[in-house]
DNA sequence: GATGAATGAGAGTTCATTCAT
DNA sequence: CATGAATGAACTCTCATTCAT
């Protein structure tokens, strides 16, 4: 009836994007991608599941856009840790903290379950291969040092160290924690004495 | 009249039974319940899909199967650990090192699918629900209390740190780091940080 | 919001889904339930085989829903005898003739292989052994009293005669005489000498 | 060990061969080409399912000579009525009788099986086509034009009475009332009202 | 733009048939 | 001859994707 203008479809095309890809993390991050039905995303965005098609060609592509803002929120997210205040432990444990939020553990388990699944669309492969752990510990690299030169962190090689404690951190992302009542996350004092000396 | 006797047989069956077991616990490991499909498993296990079927009714019992036998395994090689010589740490450090290997990471991977996975049938919701963790801990649970008697193991409440430390190795296991590079397995000492003063 | 109103979809799937029914009452009445593949229903109902279970959630499903219905009209039809004209006799002779046109007589194939398949869910069973002939000699046995009382109808145990009649019916329906030219339906008049003294 | 000589062997595959077709004509009866799976037959038997294949080709040919027997069986068995004693209603009696004996309806209904199944092979619809009802009747219309004659069957064209008779008994015979108590099979004397003036 | 009916490729499962013993 | 383990074609059912409205 009323004629929207470009501005106005276009907002409303962003909005809808974006809604679908909340719906759908959620549901990829735990069931992965052959457990997860597009009908599923469906119900969780609240529209049809043929309306996705209109935002995405495909399951795979909506994985694949999935995939890539979590790769990138990722190492966005661990770059503000030169932005954060105190010593290089501080910053690490405030690092820790937000990581372990359940928000950035959807990003982390859909890459756990892009990792794993083997059906997962060749591009999904490359994205996670070249950009996760290397990248982190590049990033991470220089903070380490700091804080092994002034006497906060264990001893040796940095670069393993930093390796060794994402994968822990990944480890218990992707154990759904908020699920599973079998399971504990330890606190962050508790991690950190992986790191110390 | 029977060309072999039901001993020869009886044999063959149990061979076949096992090796598909071991086919099967390497595919639900990686790819739980849905990614699996009934002929990797055959092909895994070098055997028609359709023999699959004189073994297991159904892919549900086949993968309840797993699972009951997964629980069992990892009850009884927890239950080790006091067989173990040494002190309390060193006794965790051996039963760390056990746990870590490939085979038994197998299992907890499977675990992890049964958990994660939402179409699993209520036979395996029960299987985990009632013996995962909390046995773990009732096994455990002693000798942690020796060993923060003996000062060896952080202070604190002793459930909750044997919860936490499980957590951590669940974790581990699930990320499946003999396929990917991406991650680093921690060194067993370094994970002990976490239960030391 | 919807392109199609309420009103409209809901007689578009009203219209399917009778459409089925009317395509597996064909086939299953002369092929029985597990000699039908669903998709000669598909193809005798003109639409595809994957479109069949957004109306029945499985083959046995759709075949107890026909019987269920199958059992209901055979009810139905029969205490319509009673609205008839005429003498108990004559009553007899309508309701026969009505019986055994074509469309009647899918009804009672169906409910034939019903009882002869073994493979049978056991809702159909219960259906069918708590519905079937007991109820229609009920229906029929005052008029046959009647037939008997003013001499039309031999004397002896009315039930039995109710049975027996129906017995030869049902027996001459199955036999799926528009198909099979080796037989040949007796007219109504002799059949009713079946019944006269 | 006991090396038997050709006469003995040729017994026991004449015996098997015998056992085989009477397990398989019980169960083809009641279940159909399709309804009845090799293992039935096998287990009905008393013999393993592979023991089938050294007797007959496949479940198609075995099928198939189970109908020519019955097509057999029957034709001698309505010749049997020239060597009856009494009237021509009497010997009808008698044959009726016979007719109705659980042995004899068990081919009845194996040749109903054979032709209201559409996946039987072409062999068998030549077998049924050319040889049931028409022979039938041959054989039985100067027993019924003598019948008429001496006014014990009521006037009109034999060939058709005939017809009509035997649907009728085929009818009642798919019922498979040995197994249905919600049929009542009639009395032989009932069903000859349909013959009589 | 939005819906949901409709399709069809592919997975789970069954069973006739083969074959090593 | 006899067995039953093994295979593979065919069937049921699911779900990503398309399309009429």
């Amino acid at each position: 009836m009323t004629p929207l203008n470009e501005q106005q479809l276009q907002k409303i095309r962003d909005e809808r994007k974006e809604q679908i890809m909340e719906a759908a993390l959620k549901v990829f991050a735990r069931r992965g991608l052959i457990g997860t039905k597009m009908s599923m995303i469906a119900t969780e965005a609240n529209i049809s599941a043929g309306l996705l098609y209109r935002y995405f060609k495909s399951k795979n592509e909506l994985f694949i856009s999935l995939v890539q803002q979590a790769v990138q929120e990722s190492i966005a997210g661990i770059m503000e840790v030169y932005k954060l205040p105190g010593s290089p432990i501080e910053k690490i444990k405030t690092l820790t903290d937000e990581i372990l939020q359940e928000d950035g553990q959807l990003y982390f388990m859909l890459m756990h379950q892009a990792r794993t699944s083997d059906e997962v669309p060749d591009e999904v492969n490359q994205l996670i291969d070249k950009n996760s752990m290397k990248t982190y510990i590049d990033i991470l690299e220089p903070l380490f040092k700091e804080g092994q030169e002034v006497g906060e962190l264990a001893a040796g090689d940095p670069r393993e160290l930093i390796s060794c404690y994402l994968s822990v951190l990944s480890g218990l992302m992707t154990l759904d924690m908020h699920r599973d009542e079998n399971y504990q996350m330890p606190s962050v004092s508790m991690l950190l004495r992986i790191l110390r000396c």
